[in-house]
DNA sequence: TAGATTGTTAATCGATTAACAATC
DNA sequence: TAGATTGTTAATCGATTAACAATC
């Protein structure tokens, strides 16, 4: 039964359900049961089977569920087939790193155009992505509407750069800038990566394991 | 009362209460309460009581908390005073990103080194860091037994690099690459940096907006 | 003292697991 | 058909919220 509103627990599993079916379906796995996908994830069938059914009828009894199909349903929940257009804005190390090494055609994203203040960097191209002066970003927006902004920008300017763009009616951010921002526009969303966080989580982890 | 189990619920809020806290202290704020921190983070004051009670009495009736107190006390509990040493694992766009970006010791790790293949790199210094041949990581964890390694690889050597050092006696693994490590060994803690997984969330968040 | 606010116990809410009829 | 496995309902478990005595 598919279920209007979805738990936060739910949605934060999608992206790791479609990271190993996709990897089933690359492997050649035709068909998988919910308790072999369990096994290989971690997860009770249970709970994989009341997931997959919040968003409709994935599997087949006797048979299990068909990869591809699977796979394809799940791109289909996650928006990957809408081809949302990004761009980044702050062309650092980091930003570099997502342009070279981050495959955003993977998650369904078409990565437009990168933007900056340095000289040295504006009007090259990274990996084919063209690096614009970021007094360039309006017109662009007005052109191009890209539907979500990848934040890698000094933590100084993140809170103005995030009004900026949701200003010009960007509808997502992903931040990587280690703030909170502070946008009350329910209809923008905001995903936030807190490297400093991750790396805390595994320090406590380290510190409080059972045996020293 | 301390709990001995404490729920992974609890311990993904410890960091962010940690940043805010830390945010508090650099404002100068002198004391809180649990109140005053659930409006700031959008928290009950019964949740951030229930969570902070988890690790003792930190607070005091009718005053709140000390900010200074409440700070170290956090940092105490997430193991930031240990001063872990963390290494490197692949110097390549995303790697030098974070060394010369993230900053380490904030949150109380030292970064004392880095390893690549490729020749280029091998031998030079990143803000500070030096940059070891691959090969000579076995000597060098021998003798500066790091605690924690960061793994910015290609996803192909993920796994055998990440065993290699788990061989070696590292007790946590920063992992970037996008794949799940498979290491039996429990006393090893793993914590993941999915970035397709959270560009995905946010690519669901967007698709399933109330407003289209 | 009176007001404020804690830590903790109890109540509620939500998420996970178990069970099972339906059916491929 | 018989065996396997789904989707869903019910039971359990755990996490969040509310309430309140204790006390600064």
């Amino acid at each position: 039964m598919r279920k209007d509103k979805i738990s936060n627990a739910v949605i934060r599993r999608i992206p790791r359900y479609y990271r190993h079916v996709d990897d089933l379906y690359y492997n050649g796995v035709v068909r998988i049961s919910s308790s072999s996908l369990g096994r290989i994830m971690g997860l009770t069938a249970s709970q994989i089977r009341q997931d997959l059914s919040c968003f409709g009828e994935f599997g087949q009894q006797g048979y299990g569920y068909n990869v591809e199909k699977l796979r394809s349903e799940i791109a289909e929940v996650l928006g990957m087939n809408k081809q949302y257009k990004i761009i980044i804005i702050g062309a650092g190390n980091l930003g570099r790193a997502l342009i070279q090494n981050f495959y955003f055609a993977k998650s369904g994203f078409i990565l437009d155009a990168a933007f900056d203040v340095a000289s040295d960097v504006i009007n090259t191209e990274i990996n084919g992505v063209h690096v614009h002066h970021i007094d360039a970003l309006e017109d662009y927006v007005v052109e191009c509407k890209p539907d979500v902004a990848v934040l890698t920008v000094p933590r100084s300017v993140a809170q103005k750069t995030a009004e900026r763009l949701v200003g010009l009616g960007v509808r997502g951010l992903w931040n990587f800038t280690n703030i909170e921002l502070n946008i009350r526009d329910a209809n923008v969303k905001i995903e936030d990566v807190h490297f400093a966080d991750s790396l805390l989580t595994l320090s406590y982890m380290i510190a409080n394991r059972d045996t020293p």
